[in-house]
DNA sequence: CAAGCCTGGTTGCCATGGCAACCATCTTGC
DNA sequence: GCAAGATGGTTGCCATGGCAACCAGGCTTG
């Protein structure tokens, strides 16, 4: 009956303690970004408009590179968009498109936001890890993506 | 101006592949999970609940026990009554307190779920993983939640 | 070029989750 | 024994997220 018996007390401990990781640094990474007025799925969206040119992008485009549904990039870009953080017009070539574009205001955020979050990066994650682990994780990281995309 | 310009390319792959693996793992749990009508959440109730005594735990504990925040707790568990899978009854010793019990239903959905998960967590997580790996990652996990907890 | 399919986005509905305010009980210090 | 503070739960408010339905603008084919 217990729902995790065909998992060794050893495998049971590390997976609680994977859980507990998503969970925690989660938490950490979040409260970090709010202190700058940002949500952990805000700063994913203005990181990446920051690197696109003139900072927009096709909204498609945009929820590809982040792995979003677009559903859900349609409905944080327009929360986004009432709060000040984005812009929305319209694509010329496609009538379907929308372009999603930083304003000033954004960046002055991002240009704040940006390196603290990186410090909290560091702080939760890469300060921990040791070169050779951070090598055993990579490639651990890329076995688990691929399975957990492809099936 | 780049976001993460303190993280040099190697980090901001591993940065990236890690994020990246919080939402395709997650996602991929939760459509397992989905099959037997529970979300990750309902899970994490019923797995500790399985494994209490008589089947029931105070609320402030299973709270403790999972990591969630006493409001969240409540309002699952009441959702979670709402579809049969627990019951709330007073705690004798002590007026505030609630107990939390499983239904006889939930543990017929436990016992069909449950070997699903663990398959699936083998499947996308351990079974990715080898030996000197995972305890290469226990270490990291240790130290990483040690810290996301603390401050 | 017209019907049918494909694409890009938006919206509605519902389940989640965080946070703070609130209420009812304990518990403690005196 | 009691006032003040700590605890345990619930609720309201708001932001998120998934999924499916829907709609408008392209594209493909005959």
């Amino acid at each position: 009956m217990d729902p995790q018996q065909s998992l060794d007390a050893r495998e049971q401990r590390a997976w609680s303690a994977f859980v507990a990781m998503r969970r925690d640094l989660e938490a950490a990474l979040a409260r970090s970004l709010a202190r700058d007025g940002l949500s952990v799925s805000d700063f994913e969206v203005l990181a990446r408009l920051v690197q696109a040119p003139d900072g927009e992008m096709r909204a498609r485009d945009l929820a590809a590179a982040i792995g979003w549904d677009k559903a859900r990039l349609s409905k944080h870009v327009a929360r986004m968009a009432g709060r000040g953080l984005v812009t929305r017009r319209e694509a010329g070539d496609d009538g379907r498109g929308q372009i999603v574009g930083l304003t000033s205001h954004a960046e002055q955020v991002v240009a704040a936001a940006g390196p603290n979050h990186v410090a909290a990066v560091r702080r939760y994650f890469f300060d921990l890890i040791e070169p050779d682990e951070l090598e055993v994780l990579e490639r651990v990281l890329e076995r688990i993506n691929a399975r957990a995309r492809g099936s």
